[in-house]
DNA sequence: TTTATCTGTAATGAAACATAATACAGATTA
DNA sequence: TAATCTGTATTATGTTTCATTACAGATAAA
């Protein structure tokens, strides 16, 4: 799995959390502890479809564009690691019966693993997390 | 996901399909297409866990010791490639409330997607890979 | 009993990949 | 006009994965 996944849901709950207020890159950088040209690049690509608006210039940042209940971790994973379940592995000799055959038969595997695995994060939106986020926080 | 999980498998079909006969790394290497040494660590693996039996010596190699309709691919997930659904990422800013809070929130959802994923895996045999793998054969 | 062939495993090297760091153009505000 | 941001390309650095080398120990066959 992508660790910009995990820059990706860390900076929406993070933006969830400001509700409205702008944020930095380099704000967000110190709050998930990566360097804030890897955030602006995994918020480039969220910008690009359609998650945040973000503000050049002076004063500018990043700032939510989507109500946080109705983003999906599930989106937030195809976006940034769709096909990481399936590991590299190099092509097995065609020459041999088993080799010739099981990587379209793995393949199979790997596909309805990660299908499930995206049902699965569709359960968790990122008022979901931010909401975990809080409840922990409180204790 | 580890490769080492697809290496063990590929290795246990080609065993189940030589129905007792030995191999030798080397044979299985060449129908994996990667390094025998590798194949020799991955079966050392499995052979330390009771799935296969393996010969020291001229004329030795490895054989399969359980039934292959009785291994699961969960199984073989767990001992090669356990905690791989979790990328790996900085510890978060615990000066942040996000920060504090969002990895052991993130790691209740990993912990989960991977349970799923095995449960996944539960399904498939290596029986049922080696018959996939004739069926595409026979077309 | 010697030679060839295997496994078992450690150690080293190379390649691939992920991440950080640097640099700078363009936008925006004050 | 200076300061502050995003956007993005490029270059280092670090990390992980994998192949390779090396060699001890086991076994079979000549």
């Amino acid at each position: 799995m992508n660790s910009d996944f995990v820059i990706a849901v860390h900076s929406l709950t993070y933006l969830a959390h400001l509700e409205g207020k702008l944020a930095t890159s380099d704000t967000i950088a110190r709050s998930v502890s990566v360097h804030p040209v890897r955030v602006r690049n995994v918020l480039s690509l969220l910008r690009k479809h359609g998650y945040i608006r973000s503000k050049e210039g002076a004063g500018g940042g990043f700032t939510m564009s989507r109500s946080p209940g109705e983003v999906t971790l599930d989106e937030l994973y195809r976006l940034t690691s769709e096909g990481s379940v399936k590991p590299k592995w190099p092509n097995p000799n065609p020459q041999c019966v088993i080799g010739a055959n099981i990587e379209s038969a793995m393949d199979g595997i790997f596909t309805d693993a990660e299908r499930q695995m995206e049902r699965y994060f569709e359960r968790y939106t990122i008022a979901d997390v931010l909401n975990t986020v809080h409840e922990r926080a409180s204790r």
